[in-house]
DNA sequence: ATTATTTAGTTAAACGTTTAACCAGTGTGA
DNA sequence: TCACACTGGTTAAACGTTTAACTAAATAAT
C-alpha cells in the first residue's frame, strides 16, 4: 500500500532537510501521527509505525533537536563543567558520566573553567543559553561567591557537584572522602616509621582541602604525633608552588621525615627539589601525593598517592542527575554521596622498599 | 514615560520564565519591536532600545537559544571532536578554539571518541542532532571510513579538519608540517653525533604518522645514514607498545645509537625499558619523543620533544570556521594551513649534557 | 438494536523567536 | 498641494515538533 511511493521520495530526497512533514505527505498521514508513531505513541497501528520508520530512513530523515526540544521543553543535553579537561581524573569523570546518560538518551556539552570564576559564570551563562536540562559541575578553586549556582537552582534545573563542592548550596554533591583519606595517609606513613609528618595542603577555603588539612591533623592527633604549624603549609598545589613549599620545609632546622601533598603536581614539584637537593626518597623524606595522575607512576621514585575512582565518581554524578529527571519533586537538598578513596602506595613512601620489589615479581 | 511600571514588572518576575512577550506587553509594544530592539535593529528608536534594555535586566530576560536557533536556523553552536581531552595538546587547542569563537558569539560542544570509529559517528549524530553551525574534528586512529564526515558535508555545514586529518575529504585541515618535523629530529640527533636512529612510528594508515616515517627515511638519506628497514618499527603508540617495541629494538645484534618516538607517552615507554636495562640516556642510546606532553620535561632524564604548538593550531582551526560562516559559498575545498613545529631539546638526545647545562645557568 | 469502548488516527494550538511585508505619521522639496 | 522618503514601529507567518482535544469507524457489551 505505501510501497510505491518511491517516485515521491526521491523527488523529496533532493529538499535540504527531511522534516516530518515530508513523510506525513509522502504516505499521506498527518505530521501528527508521524510524530507519534516515531515516538511509538499506542495510539498508532504498528503498520503505519512501520511504514512511517522506512520511509524516515529512506529520506535520511534526521529530527530536528531544537524544535522538539523547544516544544517539549527538554533538551536532553546535560551540561558539565569541569576546571579543566587535561587532568586524568576530571577526563575519567566525565567519560564515565557520558556513558551513564547517553544509555538514558542524554548528550552532555563540556566546559572548562580553567580555575577562573569569571569563566566558570560565562560557562553557567552559555549552559542556560544552550537550554541544558541539568547542569553537572566541579568548581573552580577561585570560586567562593555561589550566586551563579543559585541562579541555575532558580531555574529549576538539577545540579550536582562533584568533588570541588559546596554545602552551601544544598544540592546534591559526589565525592571521596577527603577527612578519612588524610588519616589513610598518615597511618601508612605513621606505619612506615616517620615521626615529623608535614603536610602541603590547598587554601582552607575550599572544602575538600579543609577537609584534608582537618584529617591531616586529626590523625596526627590520632598516633601521638605532635601537630608542628610550621610542618603545614598551605597553598596553590600548583608544581611550582610545590617546589617553594618544599624549599620552605627544607630550610627548616627541624626537617620533616615525610610529606604528604594534597595534588599531585604539587608533590612533584616537592620531589623534584628534594631530588636537586640529595635527599633520599622514600628512606630521608618520603613522600605521598594526592589524585593519582598518570605521571606519578612514571616519574623516578614514582609517587605513592590517593586514588579518587574518578569513574564511579562520574557514573554516581550521572545516576544523581538522573534520578532528579525521575521524580516530579524538583526540590533540591544536600545529599551527599561520599566514596572511598584508595591510597595506592608507590616507591616513594615505601621505606622497605627492595623487600616490596621482591614480593610483587614473586 | 515607561518608568512607573514596577509593579506590573514585579508580578511577570514570578513567572516561570520571562520571554520576549513578557517584556513587550510592559512596554506596550510589540514582541517583533523587542526582538529588534535587542538585535540593534535600526528601525528601532534608541529611547525604546534603552527601555526594552532596562525591562529585559529587570525581568531578568534570558534568551531562549532554541527558539532563536530553530528560527533563525543559526544555533551559534559549534561541535569539536577529539580522540580523547585528557592530553595537553587537545586540551590546548579546545581552549583556544573557544577563546578564538566566543568572541565572535559561538558556543562549542566539546566531544571525544575515545580513538574508537564508532563512538566517533555517535559524536557526529549527536552534534549534527544538536544542529551545529558547524564541527572542527581530529580524527580516531581507528577511523578509516569516511562516510560519517561525509554526511557533514552533505549537510552544508562547514568541517574542519586539524592534527588528524584526511586529504581525501576535501576540506580544510590545520596542522603542523610532521615530514619537515622528522627532519628536525633528525637533524638533531645527527648533530649529536648519532650514526644508527631508529623510529618508532605510529601505523602507517594514518596521514601525519605516514608523513613522520617518509621524514624520518629521507632525513636520513639526505644525511647519508644507511636506512635499516628492522630500525623503523610501527606502532599503536601508547606506553606499552614503546616497551615492547623497544625491546625488540634492543634485542637487535646491531643496537640503534638514538631513537625518535612518534609519541611522547610510547618515548615514556621506551625509556623506561631503557632505565630497566641500565643504559644510559643520552649516552649510549639518546631518545627524542613528539608532543610535548607535559611529563616529557617532568621525568628523569627528561625527554626531548616536539612542541606542536597547539594554541596556534587551535586559534587557526577556529578561524577557518570563521572564514566559512562569512562567506556565502559552502563549498569546500582541500585549504590546508601547516605551521611549523619546533623541537625541545632536553636531556634525553643532549650528549652534551654539562655544557648545555652550564650554558642554561648563567 | 442500541450504547459503550477501543482503535487509529486528525486538527489546531503552542513552544519563543525572527523576519518579510506592511503601514501610519512626520517631514521635505518642488 | 502632491509625491516622496524617512522613522518607528506593527502584523502575521514561519521554523519543526509535540500534545491536548477531538472524531470517525470498527468492535464489543448489554
Amino acid at each position: 500500500m505505501f510501497k510505491r511511493l518511491s517516485k515521491d521520495i526521491n523527488i523529496l530526497i533532493k529538499k535540504k532537510k527531511t522534516t516530518i512533514k515530508d513523510i506525513a505527505s509522502v504516505l499521506r498521514i498527518s505530521a501528527a501521527a508521524v510524530s507519534k508513531a516515531l515516538h511509538n505513541d499506542s495510539r498508532i497501528s504498528e503498520k503505519t509505525k512501520i511504514a512511517v520508520r522506512e520511509v524516515a530512513k529512506n529520506l535520511n530523515y534526521q529530527p530536528n533537536h531544537l524544535a522538539s526540544a523547544l516544544r517539549s521543553g527538554k533538551s536532553y543535553l546535560v551540561g558539565v563543567i569541569v576546571p579543566r579537561t587535561n587532568s586524568s581524573f576530571f577526563s575519567s569523570v566525565i567519560q564515565n558520566i557520558e556513558e551513564v546518560l547517553n544509555k538514558e538518551g542524554y548528550n552532555i556539552i563540556i566546559t572548562q573553567s580553567n580555575e577562573s570564576y569569571k569563566k566558570e559564570c560565562k560557562n553557567i551563562d552559555t549552559l542556560l543559553f544552550t537550554q541544558v536540562d541539568g547542569i553537572i559541575a566541579s568548581m573552580a578553586n577561585e570560586t567562593i561567591n555561589l550566586d551563579y549556582y543559585e541562579k541555575v537552582k532558580s531555574r529549576g534545573i538539577p545540579l550536582i557537584l562533584f568533588d570541588r563542592g559546596e554545602n552551601d548550596l544544598n544540592v546534591d554533591y559526589v565525592g571521596i572522602d577527603d577527612y578519612a583519606s588524610s588519616h589513610l595517609i598518615v597511618k601508612h606513613l605513621v606505619k612506615q616509621g616517620c615521626k615529623r609528618i608535614a603536610h602541603i595542603g590547598g587554601f582552607r577555603h575550599t572544602r575538600i582541602f579543609n577537609n584534608r588539612i582537618r584529617g591531616y591533623k586529626d590523625a596526627l592527633k590520632k598516633y601521638n604525633l605532635p601537630l608542628d604549624e610550621e610542618l603545614l603549609r598551605e597553598s596553590s598545589l600548583t608544581l611550582e608552588d610545590g617546589r617553594t613549599k618544599m624549599e620552605q620545609l627544607l630550610s627548616l632546622k627541624n626537617r620533616p621525615d615525610a610529606l604528604y601533598v594534597a595534588g599531585d603536581y604539587a608533590a612533584l614539584g616537592a620531589q623534584q627539589v628534594l631530588l636537586e637537593n640529595k635527599i633520599k626518597i622514600p628512606e630521608e623524606i618520603a613522600l605521598v601525593g594526592f589524585g593519582n595522575e598518570p605521571f606519578t607512576a612514571m616519574v623516578n621514585p614514582s609517587i605513592s598517592s590517593i586514588q579518587q575512582h574518578s569513574d564511579e565518581i562520574g557514573k554516581k554524578a550521572a545516576e544523581a542527575f538522573l534520578a532528579h529527571t525521575k521524580k516530579e519533586n524538583v526540590q533540591q537538598s544536600l545529599n551527599k554521596i561520599i566514596l572511598n578513596a584508595e591510597l595506592i602506595v608507590r616507591d616513594s613512601s615505601n621505606i622497605f622498599f627492595l623487600k616490596h620489589r621482591l614480593r610483587n615479581l614473586s
